[in-house]
DNA sequence: TTGGAAATTTTAACACCGTTAATTATATTG
DNA sequence: CAATATAATTAACGGTGTTAAAATTTCCAA
């Protein structure tokens, strides 16, 4: 029971320790062992708490889903869907790394795919439903997110507007563009 | 003069063979050693040839543009811009591998992604020239390959939709919402 | 309290990786 | 042919993930 607690403990120390690390300097700079060196445990000892890295990351990225979607639910400027993508794609830029980490590097979506998957859709159509947009298709949402993560893929990977206010009129052009 | 010839014939040699791991096996499998051992040269020769890996693979995603672009340009069912985007993704489901390696792999974008991003872009407009679409905004044709782009990102990387026909439906869905 | 069993942590090791320096082999040229 | 320049190879370094064995700590009953 206690020992329960205690080992339930030490796994979110090191869910924590890699969410910084992931956070501020991306998936590059994390290891077993800087993961080891930041909690003062053994590099060895992760093991103990997940099957591999790859079970760690995994975790993160399902945190950091949610808190994107909580970014988005509350920090939006208005319920447009003009804003809360504009919400969406700034937790991204806020946070590059986690962009790369949670749609582009395919090494780490494994073996959670299907259920990582199934939580993007949700969070996708939770903020439909929030905004004041109206839409009989059902694709429209997955779709309308898409192009932004594809602008995303543009701007954070490949620096491509090098710009952020052209990033911005992008983005405002973009949603133009999908007339929703 | 010979020296040279045979310089560039090797050059040539561990390009190709890198070409043909990355199309077939994707960017994990490709390593100095792997490339050694398939070139028949030692795994450290590749360095009298390339400043590092990144080199090598910067050169690759050049050429893989290029056969990107002309796989749209000649094998299009029609001029629309529709086909013409279908075409493009069919060059990515193709090689799955390319897709990551030239898009969402920030390592190998480095020092060549100026020239690369704008290679990209020319493409997007030369084949927006070839189709029998009209727009006055500029922005357009790297709008509508940023969508195409986040679909692809979603299929590719986190295989949703899980089904190859549910893919084509989403991509005529995305073009729809275009409304090119 | 203490001794032994169970659980946990750490150390050492293995097989990879990219990369570089020194050595060996090959080619060129006087 | 010998000396030199060029190219290829081997050995090594520091990094990675991961596993097995050793060391340590925790726990519980006598």
């Amino acid at each position: 029971m206690v020992n329960q607690l205690k080992q339930e403990n030490i796994r979110g120390i090191f869910i924590q320790a890699a969410k910084n690390t992931l956070k501020s300097e991306g998936i590059k700079a994390l290891s077993a062992r800087e993961i080891g060196k930041a909690t003062g445990f053994s590099y060895a000892t992760i093991y103990n708490y997940f099957k591999d890295m790859n079970e760690l990351c995994e975790v993160c990225m399902l945190e950091f889903l949610e808190e994107c979607k909580e970014h988005v639910l509350s920090s939006a400027k208005s319920k447009s869907i003009k804003d809360m993508l504009k919400a969406y794609a700034m937790f991204f830029v806020q946070y590059p790394g986690l962009y790369a980490l949670i749609f582009t590097d395919g090494n780490y979506v494994g073996r959670f795919y299907k259920q990582f998957s199934e939580k993007t859709e949700d969070m996708y159509k939770a903020v439909f439903d929030a905004s004041e947009v109206e839409t009989d298709n059902q694709k429209v949402p997955v779709l309308a997110f898409n192009a932004i993560n594809g602008l995303l893929l543009a701007y954070i990977n490949r620096n491509t507007p090098s710009d952020f206010a052209e990033f911005m009129q992008m983005l405002d052009a973009q949603i133009e563009l999908l007339s929703i």
